[in-house]
DNA sequence: CTACAATTGAAAAACGTTTTCAATATGAGC
DNA sequence: GCTCATATTGAAAACGTTTTTCAATTGTAG
């Protein structure tokens, strides 16, 4: 399942790109190959340092200016972290929150987060009117938890 | 009520300070006062230009230093945000969360979270063993929200 | 194929944060 | 109170990250 949807995720990305009268580039397709696929969230300057192994001749403003628009088209999110805000991943589906490894940094999104309850007590105890919130969890993932 | 716990809440901070063996000085008090009274999260920027009417001699740096050391002793902590994520705020006590506004920056803190039910469903849908989360809400303010 | 405009990478600028350092101010001990 | 060791200070410089500038290149519509 993986190869497969991560091809069509990436080819995806770049359809969406075209149509939104982006250009499709080279530098662009080995940045889109990598964010359509990876599991973690990277910094642009990870970003740079593995997207030079596909296409060397990359640079670094390249692939903060891919980011902008890739967040702008909704493709990519940005992920706040202890250890850094500034780091970039596939964006969620919908309604979806973020599970972290605080070992490997492995990201997950899961759903079916319940706070509507919360919301209102809040909303109650504060008078605030609440538009929007903000919830990731952290831990350990399988494979970390079992080592 | 508010002028006095702020006065106590600036002067507990200055003797926590104190009993952890730190000096405390004139540009000290001039960021505990604020930092103790604060209702918004502030980045450096905006504590160093108000800290100066307070004390116009303060730099920036004991500023940034100054933080570091309320951060340690857990009097104030970094508030991440969409628009900055090196911004400050005094410490929640015990397991508190934040509802911030989005138009004013007004902070508050919450408790009577009530995520447990969550985090066992992420953990059975994803394998994570989960060992903190985080929690913020975003809206607007009582003020606001009438203006 | 051509031509125009979007995109590129390198270099420079801008920005926020940290380090370095000599001068200063604090607080413990007398 | 005074003295003194030293923690703390602000200015300047260094640093790493992000943004801007610009001429050369590359994609794509026609």
């Amino acid at each position: 399942m993986s190869e497969e949807t991560q091809t069509s995720l990436c080819d995806q990305w770049l359809a969406n790109l075209a149509a939104s009268g982006y250009r499709v580039t080279a530098p662009r397709r080995a940045i889109v190959e990598l964010m359509a696929s990876s599991t973690h969230a990277l910094e642009p300057l990870a970003i740079y340092d593995q997207g030079r192994k596909d296409y060397p001749g990359l640079g670094l403003v390249t692939v903060y200016r891919t980011l902008e628009k890739l967040e702008e088209l909704g493709l990519v999110q940005r992920v706040h972290h202890h250890q850094g805000c500034h780091m970039y991943l596939r964006a969620a589906h919908g309604h979806e929150h973020l599970v972290l490894c605080t070992r490997c940094g492995h990201a997950e999104y899961f759903s079916g987060d319940d706070i509507g309850g919360l919301i209102n007590k809040v909303t109650q105890s504060t008078g605030f009117e609440i538009r929007e919130h903000w919830l990731q969890l952290f831990g350990l993932c399988p494979a970390c938890k079992n080592q």
